[in-house]
Order: structure tokens, then sequence, then C-alpha cells
DNA sequence: ATTTATTTTTGACCTATATCAAAAAGTGAT
DNA sequence: ATCACTTTTTGATATAGGTCAAAAATAAAT
């Protein structure tokens, strides 16, 4: 589902309305591995993922890297808090595959939000179904085995569960990664 | 801080507007353990703790309460997903000792936010804070011992860390009761 | 195609914390 | 003040999953 599709799906808009908020947007063509933003940066942009994937992760006291989210396509990224509150971001945000991404500004966010009351509806929107997602990891990381995390994970994002590696799954999952390759190991059998 | 004062350091407010803002909330004082949403039932009100606390609660597959999060003095509470979606809850919401709520329905907090663009402005921050609040949580959970969780809590929440039963926030941190018993007796030893 | 680097798997061992059970302490109601 | 009920503490035991180390499999680079 493209971009304006996404956003019409969301909040019903005019042709011209619509053709006026992607015009708001730039699109950008990034390739595997690149960071849009590093932790301690300023998030400046939100992104929307039109093809592709990314994650944002932090570094542990052991500089070991621990994945926070995955943003599949259909998706829109960014470090919330960084963005919204023009704060120093606490995440990096990765790519994790070729991927084409629409981004804006705050400023020109806020311009929509002014313009388009709608749109106001359709941040909240976004951003509650956000909240609802990490409840949702919350739940499942907080009593939950690794076998069911796992499956969590394979619910949740049943696209990416297979194309990333498998580390970036279980710091995500909060599991070692010898552990997250056994409980693979005894799916293959059966 | 009061209702008013919370809302004026998110936003600058006139007085008039203040005035006619809390116009739109509803006072009322709810005694301890009173049950504001069950699970099932749609959350009908945003609520703000003017003075008081409580938490949200699900209950797990044993019939377990697990406390999924707490509400302190000055914080917005309310099941976000049933109340914004108008779907049923997944929480509980209860009162955990006798409180003053201001509160407000769906309906009313649409007006304001259509008569006050700041208003909208108001439910981004209070919202994106949420979310900060729960990835910080997240990471907590993820990957810490008790001890370490432990310690998160009595910083996040050093106000309702001592006043609420030991099993509520043992749930909350997503171990079991005995575990944080034993963690507070060392303590008490140094 | 080989070599080098990265990622995943497998094995052995260990520890933090869960579970079960019972005692102790605390709280509330009559 | 006593009884009933709830919450917390303490002890003993079990286990899921972590850690360390090395081998195997994949992927990337020359």
């Amino acid at each position: 589902m493209s971009f304006s599709d996404t956003l019409n799906e969301l909040v019903q808009f005019s042709e011209a309305e619509l053709h006026d908020i992607l015009n708001h947007f730039t699109m950008k063509s990034v390739s595997k591995n690149e960071i849009l933003v590093k932790q301690g940066e300023i998030c400046k942009y939100l992104y929307f993922v039109e093809q592709g994937m990314g994650r944002s992760y932090y570094l542990n006291d052991n500089q070991k890297e621990i994945t926070q989210w995955f943003f599949g396509t259909g998706k829109f990224m960014s470090s919330a808090d960084s963005f919204f509150q023009k704060k120093p971001s606490l995440y990096y945000l990765e790519v994790l595959e070729d991927s084409v991404l629409f981004l804006i500004s705050k400023e020109n966010l806020e311009r929509l939000f002014s313009k388009y009351p709608k749109m106001e509806k359709l941040g909240r929107l976004v951003i509650t179904e956000m909240l609802t997602n990490v409840f949702n990891k919350l739940n499942a990381i907080q009593f939950q085995t690794a076998r069911e995390r796992y499956d969590y994970m394979l619910a949740e994002f049943p696209d990416i569960a297979y194309q990333v590696p498998l580390g970036h799954i279980a710091s995500y999952l909060g599991m070692a990664q010898e552990t997250l390759s056994r409980i693979r190991s005894q799916d293959s059998i059966n």
C-alpha cells in the first residue's frame, strides 16, 4: 500500500488535499545499512517507509547493539521523542535494506497540522497505534518465555522475522542470540 | 501542581482559555480500590489525576493481575487505545487510594481540539511523553536484572514505590513478588 | 575461486530468578 | 481485643535461559 493510500485510509482526504500533503514530503532512496540518525543527534525528520524496512537501536553498557523497534513497509519511522521535542535522540535509526522513504521536517509537519486539522487527527492515530504496539511488546516481554516472545515477533512482524540478522531479533526480544537460534532449530525439526 | 498549572506548563493558555478548558472537564472524587474501567469495556473518559494515584492492569492466563502502568498525581490516566478508538479496553483502570480526578469524554475533548489548536499540541505532547516513558520501561525490563528494574522503579515512580502493595510493583516489573521482597530486604540491611 | 570476515549453530556449564510451601506480619471488621 | 483475611517474608528446590568457547555455515571482498 502506497503512502497516499495509507494516509487516505487513516483519514479521508480529497484529491487536492492529498496532493498538497504529499508535496510537503520529500522522497528519498537509501541503501542498506545506512544510518539516518545517530544516538545523541536530533532526529530532524519523520520518515514513512514506502518500501523496505528499518530499525531503531541503542548501545548498552557493553557497547552491544540493542534493537528497540522494527519499522516495516507502510509504517512511520522516527525517534519520536527527539523529533517532536528537538532533544538528542536516545536511539540510532538504521535502514536494514535498500529502501524508499518519504520524509518531512518538523516545521513542514507543523505547517500541515495547522493547514489541515485532519492531519492532527492522523498524527494522533499514528502515535496512539504506536503506543498500543509498544504496550503489546511490553506485555510480551514482561512475562513470557523466550519461545512465546518469538511467537509474538512472528505474529507482529511476519515480514521482518526472516529478513534481518538473527542477532537483531534476539536483542529486540530481550534474549541471547544463542537462545533464539535454539528456538528456531526446534521449529525446523517439527 | 494543579491541573490548570499542568496544562499551562505544557502549552501557554490565556486565563479565559484555561477557564473554558477547565469547564469541559468534570471533577470527581473516587475512593480507594474503585474500578474506573473494566477489561472489555470501552474507556469513556480521559482522566487527570489531580490528587492520588491509579494503575492499569490485566489478568493473565492464570487470572493473576499484572500491573501495566502506574499513574501518579499530575498525570493523565486512561486506557488510551480504548478511549481514542472506542475499542474494548484490554486493561482495568483502578484507583489505588482516595483520589480526585478531572475527567473528560472523547466528544468533549474533540470539541476542545477543534476549538483550540493548542490543545492538539498538548495532546501530542502528553502522548509522546507517554510513548517515551513506555519505551524507557521496555528498555529497563528487556535486559536488566531484577535489582536494576527495581532501581528504575524507584527513579521513575519514587512517590508510588512505597505506597502500593508489593505485588502490584512486582508484576509491573515483571518479577515474582518473592523476588521483590528479597531485594527490598537486602536494601534494609545496608 | 580463495581468502577473510561475519553470522549462526552447537555444546557444556552456571546463575538468577521462578515456583512451591509455610511462617510471620499487617490490616480490618466485629 | 479477637478473629478472619490479606500481604509480606523466608526457606528449599528447580529450571529457563545466560555465558563462554569453539565449530559450522554464510556472505563479502579481492
